[in-house]
DNA sequence: AATCCACAGGAAGTGCTGGGCG
DNA sequence: CGCCCAGCACTTCCTGTGGATT
């Protein structure tokens, strides 16, 4: 036997994981614990459309891992085999979908409009949809999971056009529900569009420890294999996650990652140390994946970063890293870009959490942003390595 | 109390890509 | 074919500002 066959045996008698999907993020479970009253809550604001009503537009906060998703498509699933003949439902991921065009390009599908990604102008794409739709005789309900990207981007024009799109249709109702994990979106709105989307205002708490240990354990259940997990595990797991902000995709994530290691090691039983490696993991890969996928500019800003932090420069401004970088930037014989946009480069790191970055005046001294690294050095360097490798920059910056 | 630094961050515009449409 | 469109990364020009120092 060769040494893949070695691995590959091993995988086949796996003793850990009976059904590794069920712990996968996209599994939908039959049940949602703990979330019966959201449930309720939607299904009755939805429930007029059965009679071809148009139901009130609803909002749902929360942060990431509550449940959000999973109870709206658990609810429109439910509702969608009482009603197929009179509602229709639309799922957009506006993570994905970012930009007007995008969005509007996916409704036209479900309403089945062929419409090319790019090409066509918004309002044609607009009235596309309007026909589409009306001529259908539906309910439609349509779900904007992650709104606050699509606004954040590209402003609430789309809403606008959505929560006003009853007056066009003569035959057909729209309907909205928003998802957002960012509770101050509504502030970016526009009047109109913020009265017309909160009609009904949904929440979803996190999760505490106990519940979040009821999930693991039902999960568990199906997923591993009989007294596989130690018995404090699932405790441990639980007890991280719900630090974050109770995010039971965090939860069931390291739980995975936890068996993983484990298996990958070849123990017969998953410990609370394996979930601490699998803490460390999850931390990393994301880091690490996020910087390698940086565009070039976006890399040299925080290889400039890196290199003072590494220096101990204490108390890092936008003008000491703008000088840094502008000196890479000469190094490997590149234009730089402007401060101004690497003032917006650094908020976008900052909201990927890459950094920390908040806006203090010095008095005499201005006002500028003071930055620092909110992740490991190693893994910055880590993502970085290969770029700079190319750049010939590694030893400059390593060093530093 | 007035000053003034070192930027923040808004608005508008440019040049480019990748794709329509007639 | 010529013209139009949206999106993106970026520039140019700009006005605004908290608070230590004068």
């Amino acid at each position: 036997m060769d040494e893949l066959e070695k691995l590959f045996e091993r995988y086949l008698q796996s003793n850990i994981f009976r059904n590794r999907e069920i712990l996968l993020p996209d599994y939908v479970p039959d049940k949602l614990p703990h979330r019966d009253e959201q449930i309720k809550r939607l299904a009755t604001i939805l429930a007029p459309a059965l009679s071809k009503s148009k139901p009130n537009n609803v909002f749902i906060y929360g942060f990431t891992g509550t449940g959000k998703t999973a109870v709206t498509k658990y609810v429109l699933k439910r509702l969608g085999s009482k009603g197929e003949d009179r509602v229709l439902f639309a799922y957009v991921n506006c993570r994905q979908s970012n930009t007007n065009y995008r969005v509007l390009a996916e409704l036209s599908r479900a309403v089945g409009r062929r419409v090319p990604f790019t090409g066509l102008s918004t309002s044609e794409v607009m009235s596309r949809f309007v026909e589409g739709l009306d001529k259908l005789d539906k309910v439609m309900i349509i779900v904007l999971d992650e709104i606050d990207h699509l606004v954040k981007k590209s402003g609430d024009d789309v809403l606008y056009f959505l929560t006003r799109i009853n007056q066009q249709l003569k035959r057909s109702r729209l309907s909205l529900v928003g998802i957002t994990n960012d509770l101050r979106f509504m502030e970016f709105l526009d009047a109109r569009v913020r009265s017309s989307l909160g009609e009904e205002e949904l929440v979803f708490p996190p999760y505490n420890s106990r519940e979040l240990e009821d999930i693991l354990r039902r999960r568990a259940e199906k997923a591993f294999n009989k007294d596989v997990l130690e018995p404090s595990v699932i405790a441990k797991v639980a007890s991280i996650a719900a630090r974050q902000n109770g995010d039971c995709r965090l939860a069931l994530d390291l739980l995975l990652k936890a068996a993983e290691i484990a298996e990958r090691r070849g123990d017969v039983k998953v410990t609370e140390e394996h979930v601490s490696l699998a803490q460390k993991e999850i931390e990393r890969n994301l880091v690490v994946d996020i910087t390698k996928s940086l565009p070039l500019h976006v890399k040299l800003v925080l290889a400039s970063i890196y290199m003072l932090e590494k220096e101990r420069a204490r108390n890092l401004t936008t003008g000491m890293i703008y000088n840094r970088y502008v000196e890479l930037s000469r190094v490997i014989g590149i234009d730089p870009v402007t401060q101004r946009r690497v003032s917006e480069i650094l908020n976008e790191l900052d909201m990927m959490g890459i950094i920390n970055a908040r806006v203090v005046s010095l008095g005499r001294y201005g006002r500028t942003k003071i930055i620092s690294l909110s992740v490991p050095k190693n893994s910055i360097k880590e993502g970085l390595e290969e770029d700079l490798l190319l750049l010939g920059l590694a030893d400059m910056v390593a060093l530093g």
